[in-house]
DNA sequence: CCAAAAGTGTTCGTGCTACACCCATGT
DNA sequence: ACATGGGTGTAGCACGAACACTTTTGG
């Protein structure tokens, strides 16, 4: 067929809350171009592979995660010509988001991986390629997406409090959230929360029930940031 | 660069509402594969063109629709190994809201073009390749659209009265509306209709006030659909 | 007992729904 | 006059914000 071809690439940003901050997964590139500097996880699209497919294989060359224990979505995809400076590639973003997990194990061609601060990321100006824009869409989906779906719950563990899960919403958000109603909202949401029936003292105070995720996919009505 | 490369395609779901239905833009296929089947308007993407500009151009070729008078997004990008018989083509998908516009020019690749029905052609089988499950994420990322931003007024011509927007979400949504609640609802909702201070007497009865699309780029609070 | 966090009850405001009602035109 | 649709007022309800208050643990 006489079209142009071009190289299609798969890049991830994998989100997580630890230490009270938004994370995002960042590698630090080992070969040309942008030796030295930090990159979202990602790499090329293999032939007769699917991009979800090349975008789940990345993910777990790349940080040993298990397809499982995240929820992984697409994201947008980015093909300014001028966009890497080698060829013209495009690259499909996948965004994913995990609960706060070890540092991960570097892959091949990723000489060091880590957690980093999304709010360190998207101030200064270490990002590769045009990352920086990516991580800032997948930043702004996250956050919407707690708006309107139970995908808070993605990033804490499988057992989990609605104190923890405040925490991630208001560490996602930046914004204080009153623990009542917080509570009297995600509990008498339909299928948000599936209860286990175990408690926990690790926050300390009274008991906590402890949650799994529940079944919901949508959320009816959203939780809304800022009342206007 | 040691990589697989592939054809980029972009994609277009043009839709539009006319008598009284969504309608998708389809164009019949002039070539193989798929020869004489309908199809989403789309093309390769050429060397040092980018994506949104990909998506422009094939607009403009197949539909003569000028830019600035519709509103286009990224939808989403599918790459299956086997979406296209001919070689791996991963194409990314343009959402377009257009006003009712003349039944476009065919294109050059196109033997004929025209509006569908939404409806008809997701009941049907005769889209091309994976269209029809693009076509249906168009019509859902639309959907949600009018909830959370002002757009449905990209469906309207320049000027329109209220419960020609109404038609649009009705039509849209498959629902009915109670006209004077969505009247209040959208003349209250700040910098989402703009007065010109002209009025009509196209729709019968009382003559009804025009308005241009306002500046807003979301709404607050949402329009819902389903009270649940 | 006290501190700390979980969870409940209650009040208040706001926005949506439903519908009664009036307004301004064409025929 | 009357039909037709535009537009306003208002009562009732559902839900979120705010916060007083009770519950259940650890120290």
């Amino acid at each position: 067929m006489e079209c142009p071809k071009f190289a299609v690439s798969v890049d991830l940003v994998v989100l997580t809350v630890r230490d009270e901050a938004l994370c995002a997964l960042v590698v630090r590139r080992g070969v040309e171009p942008y030796r030295g500097a930090w990159a979202l996880p990602g790499g090329f699209v293999l032939d007769d592979e699917g991009l979800e497919e090349a975008a789940a294989r990345e993910l777990a060359e790349e940080t040993g995660i298990r397809p499982g224990s995240v929820h992984v979505e697409q994201l947008a995809t980015y093909g300014s010509p001028g966009r890497d400076p080698r060829t013209r590639v495009v690259t499909v973003a996948y965004l994913a988001l995990a609960p706060d997990l070890p540092v991960p194990a570097a892959g091949s061609d990723a000489a060091d991986a880590r957690w980093c601060p999304v709010e360190a990321l998207l101030a200064g100006d270490e990002l590769a390629f045009d990352h920086a824009a990516i991580l800032r869409d997948g930043v702004e989906r996250a956050r919407s997406k707690l708006e309107y779906s139970p995908l808070g719950a993605a990033f804490c563990a499988e057992e989990f409090t609605v104190a923890e899960l405040r925490r991630v919403y208001e560490i996602v958000w930046g914004a204080r959230l009153d623990p009542r109603n917080f509570h009297r909202k995600v509990t008498k949401t339909e299928a948000f929360l599936e209860p286990t029936g175990a408690t926990t003292t690790r926050d300390g105070g009274r008991p906590a029930q402890l949650f799994r995720r529940g079944s919901a996919e949508h959320l009816h009505p959203p939780l809304l940031r800022r009342t206007t």
